[in-house]
DNA sequence: AATTTACGTCAGTCATATTGACTTAATTCT
DNA sequence: AGAATTAAGTCAATATGACTGACGTAAATT
């Protein structure tokens, strides 16, 4: 068994069922409305577990965090993206950001420029480690999503997408689809 | 504008294009193989991201994390459950489940009873407050959930169960499929 | 009777995030 | 030209959620 530490030879999870509110797990009784179903939730929340766990793995090696993940990939994705703008994206405050870019800067992996225009901004780079890395950790991560998609009908990944986009908070769409530039023609 | 911080004025990020490494974001030019997509990766970022984001606003009330949601989650979802296998589920330790579960248990939110026929087990339960909790963050992210899924064709909730089910590791799929008891006939 | 299991706890550490206040330099506004 | 704003960085303190390692106790299993 790899890491999770089921016992498959005990009745599958809860022995107990004593207590008042029927005793069914999800229960279709006493719920909210039409009987909350869990499935999506739950899939959700592990496909997401292990779509992270494996550049996770990576970047121990450096031991960096998915924070630096987190950077790293959004400052390969924008070349010379703002200070500003990386943390509106990761919605995340100067001082967390702060650290974490340093140790990246002091690795090598992304490089700050004065910018053109405007001499106050720094505007970050990927070097060509860092741009390396972040492929690296985009192929793992690309990889998985291939072989979830093989194998499912004609037109599944148009769905996916347009399903993972109507996920997102309605005014943060817009600002998304820009950023992912490819999608630009999605049907909302 | 609500949290993103773009400057939708300015050229839509990246003012800067000078130096070695074809400066196309997501090259489809030195990149590892065949155009690295990134659509799919940062729409599941963003998605998951908004989707974790309804049940954190309730628990802040609270005073609680994510890390308490989990918890409760799944001691919701398996009444019953022994503190040896929601650590397999969350993957995480006795020391860190410890201070989570002492909080939920002290805000009555979370009880523990002694085990019939294992008197070493604290098989754990919601209270009726928890349980309510419970449902309401539930029912938040399955409104979201719904609000994805409707104006997608027919058939869209099997495809989506299905790819989220194979971006789990596949030795971790059987005991997912068992604590998703609704899915034990998902196609793989 | 010895071993293993379930649970808890003590003590220390780390990573990632937060808030609030303040500085410097550069740009923009009036 | 002077005032206000913006970009970036920094100091200090704090919180949360995770970790390791070690140890203890009661109950069950072998």
């Amino acid at each position: 068994m790899t890491d999770v530490n089921f016992k498959p030879d005990q009745p599958p999870l809860r022995q107990g069922a004593d207590k008042a509110r029927t005793q069914q797990p999800g229960g279709s009784e006493s719920d909210s409305a039409d009987t909350l179903s869990y499935d999506l939730i739950e899939l959700l929340f592990f496909a997401y577990r292990d779509f992270t766990g494996d550049p996770d793995d990576v970047l121990a090696k450096y031991e960096f965090g998915r924070a630096h993940h987190r950077v790293l990939h959004f400052v390969d994705r924008n070349p010379g993206i703002m200070v500003t703008d990386l943390l509106g994206i990761l919605r995340i405050t100067k001082q967390s950001l702060g650290r974490v870019l340093k140790q990246l800067v002091d690795a090598g992996i992304i490089e700050q420029r004065e910018g053109h225009h405007d001499r106050r901004q720094r505007l970050l780079y990927t070097t060509d480690r860092g741009h390396a890395l972040a492929v690296d950790l985009t192929s793992l991560q690309q990889k998985r999503l291939e072989r979830a998609l093989i194998g499912l009908p004609d037109g599944s990944d148009e769905i996916i997408r347009r399903f993972l986009l109507r996920m997102i908070d309605p005014e943060a769409r817009p600002q998304i689809l820009q950023l992912i530039r490819s999608l630009y023609d999605l049907k909302d």
